[in-house]
DNA sequence: TCATTAAATTGTT
DNA sequence: AACAATTTAATGA
C-alpha cells in the first residue's frame, strides 16, 4: 500500500487544510490498487468511503433489469466521487468499476464528515463540485432532448475534461469507443461515426483506444 | 531487439 | 450483429 501523502498533496481540496487536519486525513486514508474491471464500490452496498482517483479511471455505471448497462460518468485522475451517498446516508446508487489499472484513495465516512464540520475550504470544494455536476447534467438533458447524436458524443467527451472536476486531465482520453458508447448511451458503431464527424470538424483526433481533444469549447458548444 | 502470436479494438456492412 | 482490418501487448528466440 502506497503512502497517501503524494495523493493528498495533489488533491485540490487538501491545499487549504491546516497541517493538523491534513495529518488526520492522511492517517485515515487507505490507498487501493484496482486491476481493470475491479470494483471501487458496488451498487446497493452501504457507502463507507469518499473515493478519489489517484491514477487511472473509474466508470460509474448502473445495470438495468434486462442486463443492459450504461455508464453515468467516468472519473479520471484527480476526481473525487461518492459524496452523495455519504451525505444522504443511503446505499450506493451505482457501481464504480476501474476501466484500466487504477489507484484510488478511500477516505472513511467519519473523516469525511469531520472535514465537513471543520473546514470551510472543504465545504467550498464540495459546493463547487456539486455545481459543476449540476451544470453537466443540465447540458446532458439539453443535448439528449434537443441535439443530434454527434453533439451528444461531443458533450459526453467534453464533460470528462471539466477543469474543476479533473484539474490535470491534459488533452487525452484513454477509452475505447465501446466504453464511450456506454457513456453516451449509444451503440459503438454510432459512436464511431460521430467521432469521425467530430474529427473532420477538427474538434478532436481519433486514435487507437484514445481521443485527443483539440478544441474543448468547440466540443462543448457543438450543434448549437 | 525483433518476429510471432493472441487478444482487443476499430471500421464497415 | 457479423465480419475483416488494424493495433497493441505478450512471448520467446
Amino acid at each position: 500500500m502506497a503512502a497517501p501523502d503524494d495523493t493528498l498533496r495533489a488533491a485540490v481540496w487538501a491545499d487549504e487544510l491546516s497541517s493538523d487536519q491534513l495529518q488526520r486525513v492522511r492517517a485515515d486514508t487507505v490507498v487501493r490498487h484496482l486491476r481493470a474491471g475491479g470494483y471501487a464500490c458496488c451498487q446497493g452496498e452501504p457507502a463507507a468511503n469518499w473515493i478519489g482517483v489517484i491514477s487511472g479511471m473509474v466508470k460509474l455505471s448502473v445495470g438495468s433489469a434486462m442486463g443492459k448497462a450504461t455508464t453515468l460518468t467516468e472519473v479520471t485522475t484527480g476526481g473525487w466521487f461518492g459524496e452523495g451517498s455519504l451525505l444522504k446516508d443511503e446505499p450506493r446508487k451505482y457501481d464504480g468499476i476501474a476501466v484500466c489499472d487504477t489507484r484510488i484513495a478511500c477516505i472513511p465516512r467519519s473523516t469525511f464528515m469531520w472535514l465537513l464540520d471543520t473546514s470551510f475550504p472543504f465545504n467550498r470544494f464540495l459546493l463547487n463540485q456539486f455545481n459543476e455536476r449540476l451544470g453537466i447534467m443540465i447540458s446532458m438533458l439539453e443535448s439528449t432532448r434537443l441535439l443530434n447524436s454527434e453533439a451528444r458524443v461531443a458533450r459526453c467527451v467534453a464533460t470528462l475534461f471539466n477543469p474543476l472536476l479533473y484539474p490535470n486531465a491534459g488533452d487525452c482520453l484513454d477509452l475505447s469507443q465501446e466504453e464511450i458508447g456506454y457513456l453516451c448511451g449509444m451503440s459503438r458503431q454510432r459512436v464511431n461515426r460521430a467521432l469521425h464527424t467530430l474529427e473532420q470538424a477538427r474538434l478532436l483526433r481519433v486514435e487507437h483506444r484514445r481521443i485527443t481533444v483539440i478544441d474543448l469549447p468547440g466540443l462543448q458548444n457543438y450543434g448549437l
